[in-house]
DNA sequence: CTGAAAGCGCTTACAG
DNA sequence: CTGAAAGCGCTTACAG
């Protein structure tokens, strides 16, 4: 609460000050009136057993009247837990973060757990800045996403006594628990379905920052050419930034190419948005003269014109996930969690059969 | 903190346990490492002029080897401000949404404040529940986005000591602070537009959930149409759910119509999504047969195809604001606030001349 | 079943 | 400039 009469001009519609105490009622305020000592308040509050149902009922009967609102500060002091977590992500505004908190808080609400949730714009020092926000909180637990935290920094963030876990996290770190997508395997799976429509000359278009992701859905890209028998070409390789804007430019490069590709697995949705626009910039059409594979599946990829072919990562139930995670540890499971994802090909009207047989 | 030795098998790479103690280093640790009175460590650690340079160092520096790090809830307690503010959104998924609360973070953060992040499923009774929740914690403040509370609640809300801002509410409130995008100025301009391009067959596809928002978009709508003395036709209104599948049903009631549309004005980017895809699957084309101008300027908009002309919402600013709105109650400053944004027609390639005049 | 007491980790008058 | 004391609003042994 602030200093009262910070609501100025507002009060208009309020009840008389009498019953609105500057101070919000305490335990105290409540056993004065119902003539019980602060403890047995407490204790009813909770619903203790202990207490007898009569005065259970009385005290939350008056508690209630009194708009009675416990002090989770109070408490938690005592507790020493304050059923509460943080969430530290790189941007909220991005879609796949935003569908991966949805899900922790989902999760984290039917704990009756409350969520802090920071951004680190992919800052190293801010991800620590605001960790470190988070251990004043004295927060139960953290989930990082993406964590761009490098392995110097690893040691600080284990130090603290809070159980973390990484989700997506980009660099491996054999400190902290993890919920990761499967991303190997899952480039794998959609490069396999751009040699079976028959492609041969695909091209990976992937993020100059993303680190661990980057270098998985790369090399799950390399086996699958590997295992087909296909010349990896290194000139079919070009990076964006994971966002339209640098994805554009590295779809450019792929299409001024000599030989261009027939299809261009992108690292991720936004990149597929990014490499779309600048293949239809050229009078190309999508798929018929070249197919764009994304990865992530964000909610308007199915409405995209033509409609994304791309790998799904279930990033609601992965934040569900990383909470249960969480919850587990804070009931004492002791395990190591490493939990891998299955990434989902989703296939829809951006890929095809290349025009001619190469 | 939880219980210690919750890491479980994760302690491999502890510091000796006897530098890490199971309970965090409270100030009476520190003190009695420095040999003073904890009130003075309390007083050093937020560099208190009162207290000699030389002890002001010293503590720190010993606070900083024993990994001290203040206790929020403690600190709360006796200050009565927690440093913290409540958000409760509809659902955090929604980029608009998203977008928004990048903003009131981006504020907050710059403020040292926390922020508490809740979805209300745009349910009233939830929206309530996590609104007391967050009274529990005795927030600073609360924002609250496109409120479903209805009017009913509102002195629930009020009740409370805390400060609260509206960001485009659903439902008109005379007792909460606001921030809102002008609906009604910039559905105007849209439908202006339109009928600049030469078009006098302006559908409205609008969200029957929208509540005030579709009502003054709609308004906005049938304004335009008014100023220019073209017939309203109810025919040519129809409502979708905010969101694309909803828009798909709407749109193909409007095709389907004797006399269809030659524009569709959306209710939002997410409708003019669905609407997109529906004239699509009919083999007409955007812009050449029909026109779509949507609503808010969601980030990927401008990568559609065609890129969608549509009105912007400053979504993260409107956040920056509502926190900054915050920010000036806590400064005492006792005025109302009802803050209205103009929206921004943003012309792209999804609107067009109509084809035939009519 | 209920109460008195101690304590959680801080801040802040009040003395010195 | 520093310390002792009181208190913020709770919970929880410990008595009765």
């Amino acid at each position: 609460m602030r200093q009262p009469g910070s609501f100025g001009t507002l009060v208009t519609d309020r009840r008389p000050s009498s019953s609105i105490p500057a101070k919000p009622a305490s335990i105290k305020d409540i056993a004065r009136i119902a003539g019980v000592a602060h403890s047995t308040v407490s204790r009813a509050l909770r619903n203790s057993p202990v207490v007898s149902r009569e005065t259970v009922e009385r005290i939350q009967r008056i508690a209630g009247e009194a708009g009675y609102r416990t002090s989770a500060a109070a408490r938690s002091l005592v507790t020493r837990r304050s059923d509460t977590i943080g969430v530290v992500v790189t941007n909220i505004a991005d879609p796949f973060v935003a569908g991966v908190v949805s899900g922790i808080e989902e999760t984290a609400d039917r704990h009756g757990l409350s969520v802090f949730l920071a951004n680190s714009n992919a800052e190293p020092e801010r991800e620590l800045r605001v960790a470190r926000k988070f251990e004043e909180r004295r927060v139960d637990g953290i989930i990082v996403t993406a964590s761009r935290v490098g392995d110097q920094y690893v040691p600080l963030l284990t130090h603290m006594q809070v159980p973390i876990v990484l989700l997506n996290n980009q660099h491996p770190s054999q400190f902290a628990h993890s919920v990761m997508i499967a991303n190997t395997q899952a480039s794998l799976d959609a490069t396999r379905y751009l040699m079976a429509l028959g492609h041969r000359r695909i091209a990976y278009l992937g993020d100059r920052q993303g680190y661990q992701s980057d270098t998985e859905r790369y090399a799950g890209y390399r086996s699958a050419l590997k295992e087909a028998g296909l010349r990896f070409e290194p000139r079919l390789v070009a990076h964006g930034d994971g966002k339209p804007e640098g994805a554009e430019k590295a779809a450019a490069e792929l299409l001024a190419l000599p030989q261009p590709p027939t299809a261009i697995f992108c690292y991720n949705d936004m990149s597929a948005l990014g490499a779309m626009r600048q293949i239809r910039s050229r009078g190309l059409a999508i798929p018929a003269d070249i197919s764009v594979v994304g990865f992530d599946d964000l909610y308007i990829s199915q409405y995209l014109n033509p409609p994304l072919t791309t790998v799904r990562q279930p990033m609601r139930q992965m934040g569900n996930l990383a909470m249960e995670t969480l919850l587990q540890i804070f009931a004492g499971c002791g395990l190591r969690h490493d939990i891998k994802v299955p990434g989902e090909l989703i296939v829809r009207a951006s890929a095809a059969p290349p025009k001619e047989k190469q």
